[in-house]
DNA sequence: TATGAATGAGAGTTCATTCAT
DNA sequence: TATGAATGAACTCTCATTCAT
């Protein structure tokens, strides 16, 4: 009790208490400037601990982002999972796409990390803690496949999980369309260019919709 | 004629040449070290010229690799159009997403720099070259959007264009969910991750599939 | 009795103890890996004691290998004592030179850490601790040199230490030019450089014989 | 002609003073401070170079040391032969032996570098340069060596090489027992340990005296 | 006495970019 | 136009040592 932080983490909650801090500072500067841009030393600083003590709790740089990644992801999941189940069996495609994508509204960062994930993140990193970021990215894609078959009870076994990956798939390809840099967005004012202006929400939206309608006819097809 | 390399480019010609020896450089270094770890060093030494004449012809790495991603993208959609020139009206959806499938077989280079291209290939670089690309890229788009609208005679104008876009989208995706690094592919020969292996083609394929019975789907609702 | 280890060592003895543990650690490491690639923290973990342990009991990483390379000394020193006790007066040299030598033989560990000792270890270390290190070196070598003076009857008094220097220079000059790294050990199999391979125990014999002769000699002379 | 340094080193000579002015404050470096306590940021910055530049010309900082102990090696070398072919046949051995010792006074970075070469220099070194070191002490070696078989007659073919490994042999060992640190230099202020006071070429002398009327003695005996 | 979390300066090294030649 | 020497900030990561617990 009365477990003060700003001196040493003796106890696993202080230990995981200090793991967040060095996360939250992570998080903030990744918001603020990206992956690249930003150094061990700095997530130190913002952390206010040395930097030897980042690497205490971080093997490496990305190992460091990937446990941010999961703990997004999850975050995610848990948010995602809530929704679903609040809907009642086979709702309009529009709604079950709507309450997906709204999921992932103010998770810039989620998106972001997502896209960095296999280009990035998953280097550098040792076989056990990419493992462990896999199993656990696994059990939470089944669970959540699962009631997306509850949902849509045309979807035969394991087209949930499917599923997820093809929403994956496009986070991972709007959130980096839409994120684009500074310079980009100044070439985007220029009529000419204007529909390669991308929104993440309803260029997701959009394709999502036809990708559900798309299963369904396909499913019914089959029989 | 007889415009020897190795001296001093003086005529267009001769410049386009040099530019392409550079690029050609890049393209192999790019296929067997990926981008962060080909530094301008190397693509001077391989394409034969000094570290500084390659500057002459980019300004900057990302300059290089995106003319590189151009190109590749203009190639991609020169083979793209042949083949959907080649295809009558209305193919079966099966047919048509089968060919552009295989349009990206081969063509690894291209979807590592699409994967690249937002994330850090449109930094550091002018805005004159990054709207040179983006018209570049509207151009072509807009033309295979028109071709895509004559195919598929159930879409409405534009959304030949969105297709592409969406493609654009799960090509990215995709190909980095597919492209994994050593430690990862490691990872996922346990069969517990064994659903998270991605096999770039069937998974593109499966998904614009649906996509495209979908957006069938619901242009006959609309009406 | 009963004094278990791992936990709190209060009497003498168990702090000897738990000296030996941590030096145990330390000979074994260095034999695996040398001074300089081996930390503290590897130290500690192989004593499976916790690294502020360590330094409970030695100041500095240098204090703990002076303390090494003293017992590795003294060691050798009651070895080489044994040995030429047993020899009668006047022995052949080579045969006294061959005892000096086999008390060597199996004693990298000593020969590297006497190459270490003016380098490395009598630096950052108490003037204390150094002392009694010089002490202890003192008085072995100056029992080791009267016995050397019994048996080599035409030296004169204070000799026998001087020509125990002179086999500690040695040990010093050739472990460091027959211990060699990987790289050195690649170049040497090139045959034009081969008469630079040094074999430690010939090349100390030959030139401690040469020594013994010299010495001899010189000694005749004087009368 | 005229070719001021301070700006680029484009032409050959040019980069040789370059490399001299950095390897002069490494050396300058080194003397005041060793080779543990000197950091490549120090020479570059003694050497009014960016750190970069430095490492232009050398690939690391133990090839820099390496480089620096072939110059001074070379340099002795050819102090030695110029004295050696001065002396006249069979000299007196304590002449010859003086002769042989004079050449080092005021070597102490050379003898320092000797000391550091086994034991760190020829590590974190490409094949390539140990090998050029190599081969060159090679070369000088053997022609060192034949000048002493003329000197000393009684000499055998290659006993001069092998000579000459015995005097690095020892000049590492005493270079080592005489070059102490402060607090060995402290200690040994107590007269209890006075004997451990070694005199480096008092030492060198004594023992390469005995060594050249041991090999002399050992000649004439085979015959 | 024992622990191990925390420190933080500093190491060597790389590399995109510049610019004198 | 072409060169490649020079730059120097920035990088990740290490490790002997300290000290709150």
């Amino acid at each position: 009790m009365n477990e003060m932080l700003g001196k040493r983490a003796v106890s696993d909650h202080q230990k995981t208490v200090r793991r967040q801090t060095v996360l939250s500072a992570a998080r903030e500067l990744f918001v603020e400037a990206g992956f690249f841009d930003v150094s061990m030393s700095m997530i130190a600083k913002r952390a206010s601990v040395a930097k030897g003590t980042v690497y205490l709790y971080y093997k490496t740089k990305e190992e460091l982002f990937l446990e941010l990644s999961r703990l997004d992801l999850e975050d995610w999941f848990d948010d995602l999972m809530g929704k679903l189940r609040s809907l009642p069996e086979n709702p309009e495609s529009s709604e079950f796409v709507s309450v997906i994508c709204s999921t992932l509204e103010g998770r810039q960062t989620a998106i972001r990390l997502l896209s960095l994930l296999h280009l990035v993140l998953e280097k550098n990193v040792s076989h056990e803690e990419v493992l462990k970021f896999k199993l656990d990215l696994m059990e939470r894609s089944q669970i959540a496949g699962a009631e997306i078959e509850r949902l849509l009870t045309f979807l035969k076994p394991g087209q949930g999980s499917e599923f997820l990956g093809a929403i994956h798939c496009q986070i991972i390809g709007w959130g980096q369309m839409s994120d684009i840099s500074p310079v980009v967005n100044e070439v985007l004012e220029d009529e000419r260019v204007a529909p390669l202006r991308i929104d993440f929400q309803s260029s997701l939206q959009t394709s999502l919709l036809c990708m559900v309608e798309g299963m369904k006819k396909l499913s019914l097809h089959d029989k």
